[in-house]
RNA sequence: GGUCUUGUAGCCGAGUGGCUAGGCAAAGCUCUGCAAAAGCUUCUACACCGGUUCGAAUCCGGUCGAGACCUCCA
């Protein structure tokens, strides 16, 4: 079995990674809270963990993909009313809060499979574990680590803090916290500050409310994340995936829970991703640079110089380690744009080319290769360095175009070279990074079309009317397909 | 203010103490009727100041800048 890396958040380092029940492995990543359209800032996890699930699956595990959706309403932000955030923005657009969260959930489904995404082997979403969660808030208050108050349910943060480490996850100082100044809603209710919601009770103008023994109300933020992770991966499972920013409260929030329900710790392997800016800004409301998925890909936004296809987009979150900080600015988007082109235009290359039996050449060439293809996988085992396996990717371009044009010897490479290079873009390109060329398979009848233009310049260059072929080179191209003359007289064409 | 992360050539970005990724842009050359595409070549950077070391982008301390979180915001 393979000796893969994960820089585990608890620890603070890369740890082996060894699976509770192997070939078996567990993991749960946060999903996103359907109370509006999904932007950019959701691009990023849910790329980041589908090559996590990519990669643990070429490796041969059998994988346990649980993705969340959250569709119960959650409260707003400081010095806001506590008004259920899904009921009033349902208000203002005469829907009902299911028909909201239907309409975003459609939309995040259509984002993530622009994106390439494989979808998760289980999406529970919050409202359909009601039940589970309101039997993990009772399990905790009988074991005497959360408290009844107004109809609403809070954990005793401080309690828990004598027999368990409260902040070892996000790295925070008990004592640190409860001298937190900030003064918000609902606090009078709380025996400390740093005790958070299990179960909120409804006021009447609240739409989204559930009957439990506490009174009509709705579950805190954390709580559905441990009860459904629980339920479908059991009560100590591999690997936990989300933003850096979810790191406190929500997933310290979540080992907290858990600890109290099953005794132990939930998760073996904590994974974070850093975050999105756009032009070195964070991206946020009052920045005016929150950038929806839809506006993406039209290239609708002010921000934007033009259309990024989510392809790019993907290639282009992939260029940086998911643990560093990544911006987005149209500079950097075209420059991955045309670099991922170069990479495909060398995979098609590459596709087309016959590997010949009986090439048993030892030239220098192939050690060459041969490295620059083992060495992804070890890449992808140091903590999913997914930038490294695509400089080598590029590595191998210059060497796929050479063969072409004959600037490298073909009979310098042996068979087994060539298939190693074929099964290594494969893997790695398409499967583990889950990228796809941008241009739909070209159709026969616009390839006989083209043909008969080819044919009609070739012509026209043999009567040396240049005025001709260049007018259909030149019309084409801005037409978006662009004609390339190779070495051997050929012509073939790419579509831009 | 606290905790954590971070600062690499024009731009984006890998970098495990010594062998100095990669992409985009730019320049030259080859190829071409001219181009495009492709190939070859060039462009040696690590915020600043100290320290450890034979040797530091990499370790330690400080300064400055950036980002995330600091309780119901995914």
């Amino acid at each position: 079995m393979s000796e893969l890396f994960i820089y585990n958040s608890l620890s603070r380092q890369k740890e082996k990674f060894t699976p509770i029940n192997a070939p078996h492995v567990g993991l749960y990543v946060c999903g996103p809270t359907v109370s509006g359209e999904s932007h950019l800032g959701h691009a990023r996890p849910y790329i980041t963990f589908d090559v996590v699930y990519r990669y643990l699956t070429q490796l041969g595990y059998k994988v346990r993909y649980v993705r969340n959706i959250t569709d119960a309403g959650h409260f707003e932000e400081e010095g806001r009313e506590a008004v259920d955030k899904i009921a009033e923005k349902s208000f203002l657009e005469k829907l009902e809060p299911m028909e909201l969260v239907q309409k975003y959930s459609n939309l995040y489904h259509w984002g993530m499979k622009e994106f390439n995404n494989i979808d998760p082997t289980i999406e529970p979403t919050a409202t359909g574990h009601i039940v589970e969660q309101i039997e993990m808030i009772k399990i905790i208050i009988e074991k005497g680590y959360a408290y009844e108050v107004n109809g609403s349910v809070y954990f005793d943060v401080k309690k828990y803090a004598e027999s368990h480490e409260y902040g070892k996850l996000s790295g925070r100082i008990l004592e640190d916290l409860l001298e937190t100044t900030r003064d918000l809603e609902g606090q009078d209710e709380k025996r400390n500050k740093v005790d958070f919601a299990l179960w909120k009770h409804a006021a009447p103008e609240h739409i989204m409310r559930w009957a439990s023994p506490w009174g009509e109300g709705f579950p805190g933020w954390h709580i559905e994340c441990s009860a459904m992770a629980c339920k479908y991966l059991g009560n100590e499972f591999d690997i936990h995936g989300g933003g850096m920013d979810l790191l406190f409260p929500h997933h310290e929030s979540e080992i907290a829970q858990s600890s109290v329900v099953n005794g132990k710790a939930p998760v073996r392997y904590w994974m974070h991703n850093n975050m999105i800016t756009i032009e070195g800004r964070k991206m946020g409301k009052s920045y005016n640079n929150v950038i929806k998925l839809t506006e993406l890909f039209s290239g609708g936004h002010p921000m934007l110089q033009q259309a990024y296809h989510p392809m790019v987009v993907r290639f282009y979150i992939l260029t940086t380690h998911y643990r560093s900080p990544l911006d987005f600015s149209n500079e950097a988007l075209q420059s991955a744009e045309k670099g991922m082109k170069r990479l495909f235009d060398a995979y098609e290359i590459l596709q087309k080319m016959e590997v010949s039996k009986h090439n048993e050449s030892d030239h220098a060439i192939n050690k060459e290769i041969e490295k620059f293809c083992l060495d992804c996988k070890e890449f992808m085992d140091d903590d999913f360095s997914t930038a490294k396996v695509i400089a080598n990717l590029f590595e191998l371009a210059p060497i796929i175009n050479g063969l072409k044009d004959g600037h490298v010897k073909t009979n310098d490479m042996s068979a087994s070279t060539l298939q190693l290079m074929k099964d290594t873009f494969e893997n790695y390109l398409i499967q583990v990074l889950g990228l796809k060329p941008i241009q739909e398979v070209s159709n026969s009848k616009l390839d006989e079309v083209l043909q008969v233009l080819i044919d009609l310049r070739k012509e026209a260059k043999v009567k040396k009317d240049f005025a001709t072929s260049d007018k259909i080179r030149d019309v084409l191209i801005e037409k978006g397909i662009q004609l390339k003359d190779e070495k051997d007289g050929s012509v073939s064409y790419s579509i831009l």
